[in-house]
DNA sequence: TTTTATAATTGACCACGGTCATTTTCGATC
DNA sequence: GATCGAAAATGACCGTGGTCAATTATAAAA
């Protein structure tokens, strides 16, 4: 039984919270360090250490906040009618995740969170992201838009490997001033959601 | 125009590369430490960072030949007949990359390394995948065992993420028990090469 | 052989994330 | 308000990867 955080605490988070998040305003998420943080928000060091794990650990609570709001909109447009439509839902996900590699290897670790118990922000807008394009697979489904062979939940989990795909290839070409995300994604999906012989 | 490096510098990063290797074999990728491998190789620090961009560096070319090994077992068993088979070819190779950590985020860094003139081994050996995939896949499309609508480059990159997909699922499991990767993998492949309708 | 340009190496130094024994503050109880 | 046990915060310290001006070894030219 853990006792009620006192106010101070909560307090301090807070604090934490709002500096890192003005901090990766202006920096980038690959901008901010720790040293940075503990110093605007006039705290010690291991004080950041005792409100998150390590950095990634505030990272999360950061890139948790802005997938949640990023779900808020795809939740709100409701299901796409077919995969272009699925493609362009996709687009401000793919452009959030590409704008940093320190967020893509973030999410990277929690893409395989299946599990309830989610404590942290990150899985918790994962586990939340998979439900939803799993409804929107399913969906889909019925309204004859794409295969019908699998189950929507392997759909999905495809569309994620493919996402992934899609933003490594983006960080892997560096300097390349390729197309969005989403255009290279389409055929992919396209191809993956095609129904089978 | 470079010149030739001297005999003492090739001597130097033979040493390197020897000590590397023994360290990893017995402490395995993530257990390496620039500061054991230039005490044990008898070097300054300075000298194993103008050998190599990195630490990663360094471990590109110790995995990187490893992959090439693997590679060589593959072209050796030449092209599956069908999709339980291609899954079984990359069993290795899968089992190698899930062996640690280290080695699938050093990987996925390359992995979308398309370009020629590939002075890393890790490219090089990359490449060398991409390639032998597509040549299976093309053969398999000839052969009809698998769908013939997409070109087997796209398929191959399809293949890629899935091995990926199937990885960092792995990874994520953490303490999970589960099947091994290449069991995993096989569902997504037989959906992802059927043949369309 | 001596000179000389440059290749190769050196190691003190830095940046950054993370730890933990110690100290300070809080708030419940008397 | 005084006391005291727990919560919170502290900051000196550490591990590890990486840098770079200074030094040493090499081989070609004189």
């Amino acid at each position: 039984m853990t006792r009620a955080p006192q106010k101070r605490r909560l307090e301090t988070r807070t604090k934490l919270l709002s500096v890192a998040a003005a901090i990766v305003q202006e920096q980038g998420y690959s901008g901010l360090r720790v040293e940075e943080v503990v110093h605007q928000a006039g705290v010690a060091k291991g004080t950041l250490f005792s409100h998150f794990k390590d950095k990634d650990g505030l990272l999360a609570v950061l890139i948790g906040d802005q997938v949640t709001r990023l779900l808020d909109g795809m939740e709100a447009a409701g299901a796409p009618l077919d995969v272009a439509e699925l493609t362009s839902r996709l687009a401000p996900h793919l452009d959030f995740v590409a704008q940093d590699r320190v967020i893509f290897d973030l999410l990277l670790r929690y893409s395989g969170t299946t599990a309830a118990e989610p404590d942290e922000v990150v899985e918790a807008s994962f586990i939340r992201q998979v439900a939803l394009l799993t409804r929107w697979l399913d969906y889909m489904q019925a309204a004859g838009a794409i295969r019908k062979d699998q189950p929507p939940q392997l759909l999905a989990e495809g569309v994620q490997a493919f996402l992934n795909h899609v933003l490594a290839l983006g960080f892997c070409m560096a300097h390349e001033t390729g197309p969005s995300p989403a255009q290279a994604l389409e055929p992919y999906l396209q191809t993956w959601l095609q129904p089978p012989g």
